[in-house]
DNA sequence: CAAGATATGTCAACATGACTGTCCCAAATC
DNA sequence: GATTTGGGACAGTCATGTTGACATATCTTG
């Protein structure tokens, strides 16, 4: 009986628990939603817009990553991603070259200038991140993560990792 | 120089650092999206998207919550809420009051059928925030909270305090 | 009380970034 | 040789955001 919510609340376990619940809901809705909001006037001023940002901070984090592995990484369709990649193709921020174990592959790298573009975008972040890092202290960065690492599927989990391992 | 981290990392503090904040980055990001994916079976479901459930959201978080206050919530135009809560109001899932202290004013709440579709899409968003939770336990919640909060801008978290706190 | 500010609603036009469905080519694999 | 996989492209659609202008009712203030 969630109804009972709008009433006087009961403290009992169970309200406190959705209000729990409802507090992380919120808050990593403004979180996120905050730290995006922060690079939309750099990405405005080049002309981009949240999709472009997305592939070239994987790119940048990644770089020589496939095309596939793009697309598995943002969970969109080959056509939305398609459009992003070669806006930024046609503009001089990301090239491809051929796969040398696999000839099908494309393998992504930014240009100089894109790599600019994306320190740039990069700096905005940190920026706030690192402001939370360090109002919160490092144990609240443990949980932090362990948190949100609990949000994701098991399944998407080994794919998450990979981003954060050394590269080959 | 971040251009340094492309080649042989070096382990200095800032490379170590550029890494920490590029792992908050992401699984923000991914905690995120893999927490609104959730719901979109039910929205789709419904014939509603993500915007309807933000609305539908805090609604029931703050039942008689005012359409400006909707607005600063969701910092979208008037325009885009507008259409969100006339499919909303046309469907039945949502009633507005005029306001007693302020009769410009016009106050929102979900009606049963919003509240059952609320409910829903809530124990969907519960299930993988309760699991995450339970894994990570009771001193990574705080952390993940204040690092969020962090993230916020101040003049902001106001506004976000306001939804946890007891109804008047 | 008149004037201005505020809360809300609405119109038209448009941009972004997703989607589906279909088709194609080249390269790898069976 | 046949099938699968990686990548690319076309057309059309939808959801959700934007700007700018304007209207109405109500509250606040000089």
């Amino acid at each position: 009986m969630r109804a009972a919510a709008s009433l006087t609340p009961p403290a009992s376990p169970l309200y406190l628990r959705e209000d729990e619940i409802r507090r992380g809901i919120e808050l990593l809705y403004f979180g996120y939603t905050s730290m995006v909001r922060g690079a939309d006037s750099i990405l405005a001023d080049s002309g981009f817009g949240r999709a472009h940002h997305r592939a070239l901070y994987f790119i940048a984090r990644r770089p020589g990553l496939a095309v596939g592995e793009l697309l598995r990484l943002l969970a969109i369709t080959k056509q939305s991603l398609g459009r992003v990649l070669t806006e930024l193709q046609d503009k001089g921020l990301v090239e491809q070259a051929i796969g040398t174990a696999d000839r099908r592959q494309r393998l992504l790298r930014l240009t100089a200038a894109g790599a600019a573009l994306e320190a740039a975008l990069f700096a905005e972040l940190e920026t706030g991140m690192a402001a939370a890092y360090g109002e919160a202290g490092q144990a609240a960065i443990t949980g932090f993560w362990s948190v949100l690492i609990g949000l994701i599927p098991t399944a998407d989990r080994p794919l998450v990792d990979s981003l954060g391992q050394r590269q080959g």
